[in-house]
RNA sequence: GGUCGGUUUACCGAGUGGCUAGGUAGCGGUCUGCAAAACCGUUUACGGCGGUUCGAAUCCGCCACCGACCUCCA
């Protein structure tokens, strides 16, 4: 199977060209959500990002096998609650189980990603189900000496496990700079080095979430889980490993140590990581009072929205930027993706009505090149975007009447929209989408109609009171040379 | 403090040596009873200072500013 696709790996720091191990078989892992709060905009990068990568791939026609985990058993947090599980916490506060914490949010979390159009990984497995799996790494770990054991808890021996393989490989850390600038925390005295990271840790007596295990009653270290869980559905070693970029260092570092010290060899092939959102130029954080969920943004329920926006605005923006740059979001960026979408949206549907001239004055395979082009060259979604915006060009101007297309280059046309638009890109058209259409369809021929007979005797006033009112009604009666167009807003 | 990345026209955002993406907004025009849409044309650029080069937004150096990571995080 060859293809031309390059992206960008992280542990290279440069692109390279997708040779997956076993083609046409495809390994994708992805890190995914702590399941403690609602999803809120940072959640919808990785995830429209690596969709994308997901659909593309499979374009391609590799065989993907895409993995992204949900972190149910809470990570252990440093700041005033004193290490006190994120998920417990929370479930003290709303007086529910963990579990029940747990399910809240991942309904949420998977009810935002259908609103965003992204494909449902092939699998998506829960820490908490994998505590066995945890368990046996760490033996393995213990076993081939890169971790030890202290008062039921266990950690990884960084500094052993750098004499033989190189820690930092992937975010440039150097041990000595790590060893220099690591705070002093809570709790490192059981440490033989402070860079050492838990692997096991044994539960406090207020720690509700806890499991069996042979150091102690207590539950998995934060990145044992994607270790285990990568390893049992993809293998020793599989091709791509996707996150966001903040999770380089030190997760995805702890991964590579965990499976390289079990396994003896590097899990990973391609490492990719989207970079963070802004908004209005500042990070967001609950702190700057920025912090936005994906349900605030669909409904535009929050003081700095102006509007609501619809999970395809979302969508459509978060592509228009490159996934390794960072995106900012603002109410005027927002509001003209809108547009541009609604654009894109329009051609689509002209398109279906176009007709074909004897020739063709636009390049249409020329178009599909580019547009191959554009996608085999990082997944750059910005660039594709622009050669689509490209062919709308071409689809309105026929339209018009002042470019011509063949009936092969209009199918050709219609077959690359559904290609890159709908089935790679996941864009999904929210106007038309649903309910009754051939209906409302005859009962706009009847109105069009109506109003053509006030327009034929200068009844204005009348024709004018019906697209008005129409207009209130959501749709808008666009008048041309014969006859009136409609759409809804 | 350390490591890494960024600074592009009104806004968003591509672009790694010459050919000045794209979307949105603005302006002018075509069309039109009016309007909208569409199409055509068009305005405002590459943080600062130096260097390399016939030629730099693009390469190098210094400076300024912004951000990420180093600590739970997408």
């Amino acid at each position: 199977m060859d293809n031309n696709f390059t992206i960008y790996n992280s542990l290279s720091r440069k692109k390279e060209l997708f040779k997956p191990l076993h083609a046409p078989f495809v390994g994708m892992y992805v890190c995914g959500p702590t399941v403690y709060s609602h999803p809120h905009l940072g959640h919808a990068r990785p995830a429209v990002t690596f969709d994308m990568l997901f659909r593309y791939l499979t374009y391609l026609e590799y065989k993907v096998r895409y993995v992204r985990n949900i972190t149910d058993v809470g990570h252990l947090e440093n700041d005033a609650d004193e290490g006190e599980d994120k998920i417990e916490k929370k479930a003290r506060l709303e007086h529910l189980e963990p579990m029940e914490v747990v399910q809240k949010y991942l309904n949420s979390f998977e009810k935002n990603m259908q609103d965003l159009n992204t494909l449902h990984p092939s699998i998506e497995p829960r820490a908490s189900g994998h505590i066995i799996e945890q368990i046996e790494l760490v033996k393995e770990i213990l076993e081939k000496g890169y971790a030890y054991e202290v008062n039921g808890s266990v950690y990884f021996d960084v500094l052993k496990y750098s004499k033989k393989y190189d820690y930092g490989k992937l975010s440039g850390r150097v041990l000595e700079d790590l060893q220099a600038n690591t705070r002093n925390l809570e709790g490192q005295d059981e440490k033989k080095n402070p860079f050492d990271f838990a692997l096991w840790k044994k539960a406090t007596p207020e720690h509700l979430m806890r499991w069996p295990s042979p150091w102690s009653v207590g539950f998995p270290g934060w990145h044992l889980e994607c270790s285990a869980m990568s390893t049992k559905y993809l293998g020793d070693v599989f091709d791509i490993h996707g996150g966001g970029m903040d999770l380089l260092f030190p997760h995805h570092e702890c991964e590579i140590a965990q499976s390289t010290a079990a396994k003896g060899k590097a899990p990973v092939r391609y490492w990719v990581h989207n970079n963070m959102i802004t908004i209005d130029g500042q990070k967001m954080a609950r702190s700057l009072g920025n912090f936005i969920t994906l349900d605030q943004l669909f409904k535009g329920d929050h003081p700095l929205l102006q509007q609501a926006y619809t999970p395809m605005t979302i969508r459509f923006f978060l592509l228009q930027a490159h996934y390794r740059s960072t995106v900012d979001f603002s109410n005027e960026a927002l509001q003209a993706a809108e547009k541009g979408l609604q654009k894109l949206m329009k051609a689509g549907e002209t398109l279906k009505k176009l007709k074909p001239s004897l020739t063709s004055t636009a390049d249409i395979p020329a178009l599909w090149e580019n547009c191959h082009e554009a996608m085999d060259d990082d997944l750059n979604s910005p660039i594709l975007l622009s050669h689509l915006f490209e062919g709308v060009k071409y689809i309105n101007s026929a339209n018009d009447g002042t470019e011509e297309l063949t009936a092969a280059d209009i199918e050709s046309l219609k077959k690359l929209f559904n290609a890159f638009v709908f089935d790679i890109l996941g864009l999904r058209d929210e106007a038309s989408a649903g309910n009754d259409e051939k209906l409302t369809d005859d009962l706009m021929e009847i109105i069009i109609n109506l109003r053509q007979d006030a327009k034929n005797k200068k009844e204005w006033g009348t024709s004018d009171k019906i697209r008005d009112e129409l207009k209130s009604a959501g749709i808008i009666l666009k008048d041309l040379k014969d006859g009136a167009d409609w759409s809804k807003e």
